[in-house]
DNA sequence: TTGAAAGCGATACCAC
DNA sequence: GTGGTATCGCTTTCAA
């Protein structure tokens, strides 16, 4: 029934060596016999067993895509990278395995790496990520971490310029004359969290503003309905905002919702800006400005300098901060 | 560097063989060696080498995901298929391959069997899905097809009640006094366009409706533009429909805008029902009223099947039409 | 209860 | 040019 290169020297009177031989293009075989052997070969529809290959091997052409947000569901967000990846890699004839990172991390990895399951590893997010930096670099596999900018020697990383992107944000916010400009994170996006907090302080101070502490709120869970409520805290401040940025669009979207039930008018009250870039923040009313980071190209990049580095042993770490756009829209410029 | 039984063996001067067996949970080990194995093995932080073991159990944990739909991109509709089924392959100990259907398919796929890259199959999409079908029989693969009603023997299939989906959809519209009720689908879905097409007429004679094919619309492209388009068309009509009805909800959504851009409202002028449920149709103003399939199940549910599909040989195959919810929102009831 | 040895399907070295 | 053979790391009979 599964058709071996045994089957194939068999039927044809020879041994199975030089059969190995004629299908990985060597050198000193006859025309004659090769031909045979391809004939052969595709009659009995033959391919290689890919875990004999691996074993024999000591390699595979398999990459894992290990992923943990806030939840371990792939969304609209990691969509756009692991379409990006899966193609660089299915170019590459590699395939992707898909690693949501629930439960133990650090042991998932673990059997991942010493298995020899997968040549090399995307790492996107998870609890975990410096801890599972330490451990994938210990184990020798080679990987690359996505949407996070990195100061460890040796770590390869794709990431978006989200820094940039909010300070243009911030000036474009600051240009149409807002002073008061709110941010609403999300703690559950850990690092991630923590560096967008840091990014608009940076933009905040740049434009020459006060940075308010009281101007920026917490979405704390993920459940949707967070960033309703934190908008609606800053609506009730004394000294409430008139233009808000969310940390991503689910967000901005609540905020939308929130400032419209409030009875107030968007962008004229307040000006709303997410990021990411969204499908729906292109049909909400009014359309929301955003960041667009460019997700496809993060996922592409990586996976390229990952099979890059499959190949090429020891080849400098790769940093790439790709560029965002700001993309504007009536959410902020009230311009139909 | 790589830790394998030998090692564990040589470092207690045993046989990797009885190595082999406690770590399998053999019966006949003794006490101690059984413990004196266990503490080796997790001090010299061991684990199997999947190629190895993979070759000589010939099977593998490793299931695959193929799909191709109108794109060979995952968007928000099948990442939530998706994470149903990789969801459920996890509790399993199982690991999911991403196949997107490129190029070659029927090529991709016979390697795919042939090489015992996987275990089984998801199916979902794809230009060639008999072909595919026929394929996988005849390679003895297991495999379980989505999004699909078959009428196949031995073929497994979880779907969604789109059929009775519609025909709510339909009486829904019947019941708020519309009489003529435009359809917009798009035959780069295959199959999928002509069953929900023929499922749409259905419903139209249901209701005691005239079925008029003019109210029938295709969105040609797949570019976004192509359901604008189509609604323009009807609205041009000189009995235009006061309803309509889109296959998915991009076309939908693009619907709404064509409607406002003429100048006429939703739902009071014209209502409007999406499919699929997606995140932006509660954000679009007014909210679309659309069918929510229940994808994360579809996945999850056909990949337990396929799971005991690898597990019994033959057990009768899995024929699962999961009902579909109608969501009302404001695009037809106009309540808010 | 333990060990020796065969074999899964491929590759690659070394004779001839 | 071609064939024999060891080997990748593991499981599993069969003997001891």
């Amino acid at each position: 029934m599964t058709v071996t290169i045994q089957d194939i020297a068999n039927n044809l009177g020879i041994a199975p060596s030089t059969v190995s031989k004629v299908l990985n293009d060597y050198p000193h075989v006859s025309t004659e016999t090769r031909n045979r052997v391809l004939a052969m070969a595709q009659e009995l529809n033959y391919y290689p067993s890919s875990a004999a290959r691996d074993l024999r091997l000591r390699r595979t052409n398999r990459v894992g895509f290990s992923y943990g947000y806030t939840t371990t569901n792939i969304g609209e967000y990691a969509s756009r990278i692991i379409n990006g990846a899966v193609a660089a890699a299915e170019k590459a004839g590699f395939n992707v395995l898909l690693y949501p990172l629930t439960g133990n991390q650090l042991g998932k990895l673990t059997r991942i790496c010493r298995a020899r399951e997968v040549a090399g590893v995307l790492l996107m997010g998870g609890s975990q990520l410096l801890r599972s930096i330490d451990l994938l670099q210990e184990e020798q596999t080679p990987f690359v971490v996505l949407n996070r900018e990195l100061d460890i020697p040796d770590v390869s990383f794709v990431t978006a310029d989200y820094r940039k992107a909010t300070i243009e944000a911030v000036r474009h916010l600051v240009q149409l004359g807002h002073k008061r400009i709110a941010y609403i994170s999300q703690p559950a996006l850990k690092i991630m969290h923590e560096y967008r907090i840091a990014s608009f302080q940076q933009a905040v101070q740049e434009a020459n503003l006060v940075y308010d502490e009281d101007l920026v709120m917490s979405a704390s869970t993920i459940e949707p309905g967070a960033g309703y409520q934190a908008m609606k805290k800053l609506l009730e401040l004394e000294n409430r905002p008139t233009a808000v940025m969310a940390i991503h669009d689910q967000l901005a979207v609540e905020c939308l919702q929130a400032v419209i039930d409030a009875g107030l008018r968007v962008p004229e009250d307040i000006a709303i800006i997410g990021s990411d870039n969204l499908r729906e923040t292109q049909s909400t009313d009014p359309p929301l400005t955003t960041i667009h980071p460019p997700l496809a190209d993060v996922g592409r990049l990586a996976m390229e300098s990952l099979l890059r580095q499959l190949s090429d042993e020891d080849l400098p770490p790769v940093r790439l901060i790709l560029p965002a756009q700001l993309v504007i829209r009536q959410s902020t410029s009230g311009e139909a």
